[in-house]
DNA sequence: TAATTCTCCGTACTTAAGTACGGTTATTGT
DNA sequence: ACAATAACCGTACTTAAGTACGGAGAATTA
């Protein structure tokens, strides 16, 4: 059984954090014993490992408090839930690849840029038969 | 010259986002006419089309500030702006394909469970030794 | 016993990039 | 001239995931 502040150093969270995630339902605030201070449970770091460990994989809380539901169960759609965020990643991940390579063409039409009048960047960012200033 | 919904129009933004911007310093607020509404001179259409085609390579309106600021002059500095916002995507692009290829680790480890009774996904996300419920 | 530290609790603030609201004035269309 | 738009303006709200603050009471340590 942990204080709020052990169980936060436990799951290298700040103490506000875990109050936070009790707002949000996320784990569960002990009852207040009529002396002394919440006592947390094992159970409860627990969660907080889960949820910090489901996060590094891209998950937000609201999906971890689902992952959380369906933990009783249903693999089916655990698996559902992480295959959408697999998809979303993988958008993501194209999306940053076309980025890179715009960036890319950027960065080296500057290298071989020779004008000092002009800048090749900002040349492509405004539209054509613009001026900027 | 544009009013400001004319100017929101060609943008395609929402004049609340001209407004913002104003508030931003991104684009300057024509002075208010004695008689009759601001007019924005067509400059201010190519910065809002400047901002919104910047924001799409990943540069945060404060980056576009410093764009716009360095567009009249140093190619280099903006060059290096490009270079470190391609290191940023860069990084993102490793994170999630990471992050993908254990999503993808899970799906698959889900795919071959034949235990209704557990989830590998869930199990994975426990640490080792607890138990969730 | 006194001082310090901890918990408890509600509320407000943070970032980014807007969006929404509500009241007032100005302009445009009929 | 009168109704319907549009502009103006300040302020507040939105999302996500917390962080910070301030005051009150309880617990630990010297």
């Amino acid at each position: 059984m942990y204080t709020i502040s052990q169980l936060a150093k436990s799951a290298d969270v700040n103490v506000e954090t875990i109050r936070y995630y009790e707002r949000q339902k996320l784990i569960e605030q002990p009852k207040k014993p009529l002396q002394g201070y919440r006592k947390y449970p094992e159970e409860t770091l627990t969660k907080v490992l889960f949820i910090k460990r489901a996060q590094h994989l891209g998950f937000t809380l609201s999906e971890i408090d689902a992952l959380i539901e369906l933990s009783t169960g249903s693999c089916h759609e655990v698996q559902h839930l992480a295959e959408h965020k697999l998809d979303i990643v993988q958008v993501k991940i194209k999306n940053l690849k076309r980025l890179e390579k715009s960036l890319k063409n950027l960065v080296s039409s500057c290298q071989s840029n020779s004008d000092t009048g002009s800048c090749p960047i900002i040349d492509s960012l405004v539209p054509a038969g613009r001026r900027l200033s």
